[in-house]
DNA sequence: CTTGACCCTCCCATGATAGGAAGGTTAAAG
DNA sequence: CTTTAACCTTCCTATCATGGGAGGGTCAAG
């Protein structure tokens, strides 16, 4: 299978699965005689399971410890647990920043009359000395 | 006022302040003999408002058009609604993104034992074909 | 044998921020 | 007056994940 098929069916992009190669997330590939690279079902598999990570939000340096004990027949599911439960949090921690964003912007704009006049409170809001 | 006093009681590194001159989001200012950036309180206030718009999660260009509704006494407080509610959009679908993601995590994480057996679900649903 | 769809490597860009090197300036303290 | 420490300057580099493009080689079908 050359590059752009395995791209095509894990809709991951030859340019990320050569950019994965490159810091090691992924394994060198064999190489026809003229270079391109050769993959297997195995590594379609592989590049799945990293998009689906990424999409949940993990990093690529999590990915990699994802990846490690993915292919580690010996590690017990309570250091997936841990990791994941540590990204939850993670998330959560960003989810409430966001919120917390959103619910100040709500406030200034219904405060707004959202008029032709120049007096806006989002305006003064944000200039306020925080 | 010299950078770095600025920087302090605007809450904006010295670095973001000489970033934002080169990129054309504040004026340059006026300098010393000696080549010193020399700033008036006008200046602070502005730093702090763009400091509190990235707080709250804009763009900086998005903050620039703000900074440009902001300078002008002409402009309609309805622009300013609209670009706040653009934005208040935007943060909306990010935490629907995010909390998907942690819910599926969450839903992945309580099926798991966690303990010393290596089998863990967290890692077929990562697996699954999405 | 040409054409078009692949593939290769290498460089550059994004957006927001930070770190550091190498060197000039200022103010206070000896 | 000189030393010293804390400032300031510019310029280069890095981060993280991704994409764009140039310039060139390869392969299969018409």
């Amino acid at each position: 299978m050359n590059i752009g098929e395995v791209a095509k069916s894990s809709s991951v992009s030859t340019k990320m699965i050569r950019h994965y190669e490159s810091i090691g997330l992924i394994r060198t590939s064999p190489r026809t005689l003229s270079g391109y690279r050769q993959y297997h079902d195995r590594d379609v598999h592989l590049l799945r399971f990293i998009r689906r990570a990424r999409d949940l939000g993990f990093s690529l340096e999590q990915i990699r410890q994802l990846v490690s004990l993915w292919d580690d027949p010996e590690r017990a599911s309570a250091d997936v647990k841990r990791l994941a439960q540590s990204h939850i949090a993670d998330l959560d921690q960003r989810i409430a920043a966001l919120t917390d964003m959103r619910d100040t912007l709500v406030t200034l704009a219904t405060s707004c009359q959202g008029d032709h006049r120049p007096d806006c409170p989002i305006l003064h809001g944000l200039a306020a000395a925080s």
